[in-house]
DNA sequence: GTTGAGCGTT
């Protein structure tokens, strides 16, 4: 009897130390942090501008800002109209004062109709004063 | 009197 709780005393003592170094240095990944394969998206795009198309021709800028302005503050409403005609070009620009009325806004409005047109609502890029809008300067000639 | 995807001026 006492032989074999030696033997396995001597055997199983040395196995589990080394099961229990190897185990303590295995142990330390859970932390895998699963690489996130399409790199781009860490925010959804959002800002306070909205670029909103579909408008119907005789939608202004008071009619676009009254549909808009139960999502929020709106800071700016722009409807692009032709030079010559001076007839509306179909769409326009709906600012709010932060970026969760402008997604709340599309959200609820993207999509729905207004005066016969459905809308088409993104968010705005390029052209924005005081934008991150990147211009290659050279350097000045002496 | 028209048209219908789109990203703009001061």
């Amino acid at each position: 009897m006492a032989l074999p709780e030696l033997l396995s005393r001597l055997r199983l003592a040395p196995l589990r130390h080394h099961l229990g170094r190897s185990l303590s240095a295995v142990a330390p990944p859970p932390d895998e942090p699963p690489p996130p394969y399409p790199p781009a998206p860490p925010q959804p795009p959002s800002n306070p501008k909205l670029f909103v198309a579909g408008l119907s021709w005789s939608t202004d800028e008071r009619s676009l800002m009254d549909a808009f302005s139960s999502f929020g503050t709106v800071t700016e409403v722009r409807i692009m109209y032709d030079k010559n005609s001076g007839r509306s070009r179909g769409f326009g620009f709906v600012q709010f004062s932060n970026d969760y009325e402008a997604k709340c806004a599309k959200d609820a409005m993207d999509g729905k109709v207004m005066l016969g047109r459905p809308l088409r609502i993104s968010f705005a890029l390029g052209k924005v004063r005081g934008g991150p809008v990147i211009v290659p300067r050279l350097p000045t000639l002496k």
